[in-house]
DNA sequence: TCACTAAAAGACCTTTTAGTCCATTAGAGA
DNA sequence: TCTCTAATGGACTAAAAGGTCTTTTAGTGA
């Protein structure tokens, strides 16, 4: 469904948010081996994210990405939509530039239905919703069940 | 949400459909023509469909593209999983490997129903279904609405 | 059977996505 | 202020997606 970059950018910012709940700030080493995703692409990607405002960073010993507890909560649409643009949320199932309901293509009855409860439930969840979750419910993973695999 | 290839697959073979419908087998300059792709890489997508035995051609003067009668009428979904795998219909919108009701990623339980919805979608639609749409409702579109633009 | 037509085959090219590597910058703490 | 550490920047590589072009194959019908 998403890009590679896009699931590895929720994952690293799902991860970032349940350690700050803990008191602690994870740098990329540690974050790319907690979510498994590959660490020199996992940085370029969190650099993007501190670009975008998205997180902050600190250098040197004990530095880290954390977020920045002032701000409101980030929502998935806006980290997705900052790496890939809105084309899954708005855009049509058979790649046509104009399709709406005035003009629609075959499959835009049936399709807008989805795409929108795709977009709602993206603008809905948020990161902190989801380190939540992970927080609340042991059964809930970022990763691989076996890291030994 | 679907790739360039999918795309033009599906609006490539509902308008053979309809036309085959109007007793006629177009063929590749026409098709790219009316669906507005490009034309070399529509031939590139149509031998794919060929060789899968979904569609059937014909060589030289009169020949062109067309669906054969006898077979049951073709999901979008076969259509799609041909080319691109069923990911988008299977797969973790977070991107884990193992990512179910058991051991769930943070965004499993509102993702799958919308995946699972879209997965009903192209299962029960038929580009045979689209194409009586398509006939049936001159609004109903394959390209843009202006041609000469 | 010849000429024409249109699909098939396959090599090739371009852009985007995915990912690596190394040198640089800057903060922390001793 | 020195040293260690960890993020930043940017050049680079690899693979996949998207797309083109030219030659070959095989029907059609005159």
């Amino acid at each position: 469904m998403f890009k590679k970059e896009s699931e590895y950018a929720l994952r690293a910012l799902v991860y970032i948010q349940t350690q700050n709940m803990n008191t602690r700030r994870p740098g990329i080493a540690e974050i790319a081996t907690e979510i498994e995703t590959p660490p020199s692409f996992t940085a370029k990607i969190l650099q993007r994210m501190v670009k975008q405002g998205f997180i902050e960073s600190q250098k040197g010993i004990n530095g880290g990405y954390f977020f920045n507890p002032e701000k409101k909560e980030l929502s998935l649409k806006r980290v997705i939509v900052s790496i890939e643009g809105d084309n899954l949320f708005c855009g049509c199932g058979f790649g046509l530039k104009e399709c709406d309901n005035e003009n629609p293509c075959p499959l835009h009855n049936q399709y807008a239905p989805v795409r929108d409860a795709m977009n709602d439930l993206v603008s809905n969840e948020t990161i902190q919703s989801m380190a939540r979750k992970s927080i609340n419910d042991k059964k809930i993973r970022l990763n691989r069940l076996d890291l030994s695999k």
